[in-house]
DNA sequence: TCTATAATCGAACCGCTATTTGATTTCCTT
DNA sequence: AAGGAAATCAAATAGCGGTTCGATTATAGA
């Protein structure tokens, strides 16, 4: 008793960007797996084929966008440029990621917390699921602290090298991330400046504050 | 048949204080109405004598927490200090404020966007309720507007005295706030630096951040 | 003390949502 | 062409959560 198979020309990936877009519309808990496959001409039944539950989805969208904003952030840290040139290129790198795609970006901040939520309390004991995502949230998290010290490390590396005034790295890091996560909140495509302007915006901003 | 009233020392203070505190654990929509009421030693249908429903009582909990932030930030703004100074008093305040109560502060920067769906798409065609539901929230995003000014115009105004160098004011702005918000999503009471002790680190980068 | 009003509760209602199941269709490989 | 695997769907399930309702208790004023 199907119907409209149709396209059949959906996958994981596509998915995912959709359940990046609703999720940065609505929410991890306002957001209904109903909505996610709207977005993708699918019924909510048809994502079960491509994920195991909603949790998982959830965290397959912030794996995905952590691991791609931390690529691009590892190529800097390793390259032979001064400590402020890196951070430069850190926060442009960052920013443009973020108002690049605004939902993956406000997904990684907003949705963290649901995140946290998710799978505890033990609704269904069940094993397999619950160790497997207790596993894979726990890696998130830890590539989440990682993602923060790799900013962190090059403010610090700065200040050792006389290129930075003396500052506390650790909350200035988190203050230059906060600012960062805020523009997934107010950018838009079309607006009066384009992502990297206001990365360039940004980079600016930052380097005057720790400028010696 | 109804059992113990118990305490009924319970007024709408308390349950906006609970609510701000469970919002800020869980978000507005993993937030229900049981575990407001369970917050204030209340069933959830006792609630419904002190708000309307659950949107009403998001909208309240923003509400104070925006009035009580503008306040402040009004008595900075018609002193005769320095721009340096009205904008160095105004981070700390806001600042302050957000450490000082979390749950405000978390729920008036993480909340908003259930705020911008509830009580749409007209489930309830109930005139009264949509009707003064859409006036107190378009008052709100007004203040809103109205305090991310504050801020802007005192930025603005220390660039024309010549105080700050030439930044784009908005931009700025906006990165300022979001590095305070984003305290509300970290900070913790008892960790190495108290409330006021970040409100000076924030002050000190974004003045270092304006100077000429 | 008596009474009106406020505050509270238990219970029930209803809609919505995640998830399961079993059939059906499409697609790839041979 | 044929068969199996993959993708999709409709329908049903189960439970949760906001909300309403009527009854009960507390409290403040006459």
């Amino acid at each position: 008793m199907a119907r409209k198979p149709a396209d059949q020309s959906v996958d994981r990936e596509d998915i995912l960007w959709a359940a990046a877009e609703v999720l940065h519309r609505n929410g991890y808990e306002a957001t209904t797996m109903k909505d996610i496959a709207a977005q993708v001409n699918l019924t909510a039944a048809s994502l079960y084929h491509h994920f195991k539950n909603k949790d998982f989805l959830l965290l397959s969208v912030l794996e995905v966008g952590l691991d791609l904003t931390i690529d691009k952030l590892e190529v800097i840290e390793s390259s032979d440029l001064t400590c402020a040139e890196k951070l430069g290129g850190m926060i442009r790198s960052h920013v443009v990621s973020v108002t690049g795609n605004v939902a993956v970006g406000a997904a990684m901040v907003f949705e963290i917390r649901a995140l946290l939520n998710a799978n505890v309390g033990g609704k269904n004991g069940d094993g397999a699921f619950n160790s497997e995502f207790a596993t894979r949230r726990k890696r998130f998290f830890a590539r989440r602290d990682y993602f923060e010290g790799l900013f962190r490390n090059t403010v610090q590396a700065g200040i050792a090298a006389g290129e930075f005034r003396q500052v506390d790295a650790a909350i200035v890091t988190r203050a230059m991330l906060g600012a960062h996560n805020w523009v997934g909140v107010w950018f838009r495509e079309g607006g009066r400046l384009s992502g990297a302007e206001v990365a360039d915006v940004m980079v600016d901003t930052w380097l005057a504050a720790l400028r010696v």
